[in-house]
DNA sequence: GCTTGACTTCAAGTCGACTTGAAGTTGCAA
DNA sequence: TTGCAACTTCAAGTCGACTTGAAGTCAAGC
């Protein structure tokens, strides 16, 4: 018995990179992975699959679709493992998108000890606090939540 | 004219807050926001409530469901503005998922730059090289994604 | 060769988070 | 007092990402 066996069917892959098989099947629909199939019609995966699964998972933790998994996926190569070159083919996506995730996620912890540790609730200076009501001035949304700054204590916002 | 009215109705929220009207009555069926109701049984907002949108809006790009937030909302009055009390109760909650959810995007992020820099893909060091495939060893799933520590140089990986 | 679990396709269902549409009502400015 | 945008409810529709079910086929251990 080799440890390893060269393919995966649909069943091994899902197990190991711990998804449904369904969803294997709807990744394949997508395009987002492929599979050899036997003489009956089944599934046979190359090993590189996983690592193409893991990275679909993974883009989803990030908030990406599966479209844009695609698009990123659509530049590493089907067949074998990326080397190099592929790999600085994409990541500068990966990392931009990531980056803007996390600089995202910190100016909202910001926000939220900000406002337990430094009695911010003077109704100017927390960023929460006075989300969209103020930023209401320099259009929709929760501006300070997209890279707005907050209004400086002396700066006046109509309250 | 009052630079600031008392009360927004339904559209003036919606545009404040940068959302559709039908996600504020969607949010309102959720319990997540309230309103009063005129004599004709519009709805009347208190301007707290644009905190509380704001708050709703923030958390789902954190990958809070809804119902998720409520349960943190519940815990924050729906009439006045939060006190220091207030998000004391709350806050935790929420910095304790952000910075999980950072901690995540981090270490994919250095997944991803590790890749380009260091010439990892020697199949031994490079995480998300190694993704699930000798994770599987250790269960299901991405398991590096989750905190495990990549496999050791030193250690057998089966491969 | 037979059994049994794993596989196949295809259509339909589900879930969260809204959006859209129909049909009718309200609020306010002219 | 009238005109009209903005509002009301309720039901149904949409979208992404799957899951479930039916009905049938494959692979491998006894």
């Amino acid at each position: 018995m080799p440890v390893l066996e060269s393919r995966l069917s649909v069943g091994e892959l899902a197990r190991r990179a711990g998804v449904a098989t369904s969803a294997l099947r709807y990744y394949e629909q997508l395009g987002l992975i492929a599979a050899e199939r036997t003489a009956g019609g089944q599934r046979r995966y190359a090993r590189a699959m996983l690592r193409r699964v893991a990275f679909v998972r993974a883009a989803q933790q990030v908030g990406l679709s599966l479209d844009e998994v695609g698009a990123v996926l659509a530049r590493l190569p089907m067949d074998r493992a990326p080397n190099k070159a592929d790999w600085q083919a994409v990541s500068p996506l990966w990392v931009a998108r990531v980056d803007a995730r996390i600089a995202e996620l910190e100016r909202l912890r910001e926000s939220l000890t900000g406002c337990i540790g430094c009695g911010c609730l003077s109704l100017r200076t927390c960023r929460l606090y006075n989300a969209g009501d103020t930023a209401a001035t320099r259009g929709p949304g929760a501006r300070w939540l997209l890279g707005d700054t907050p209004p400086k204590p002396g700066e006046s916002t109509g309250m």
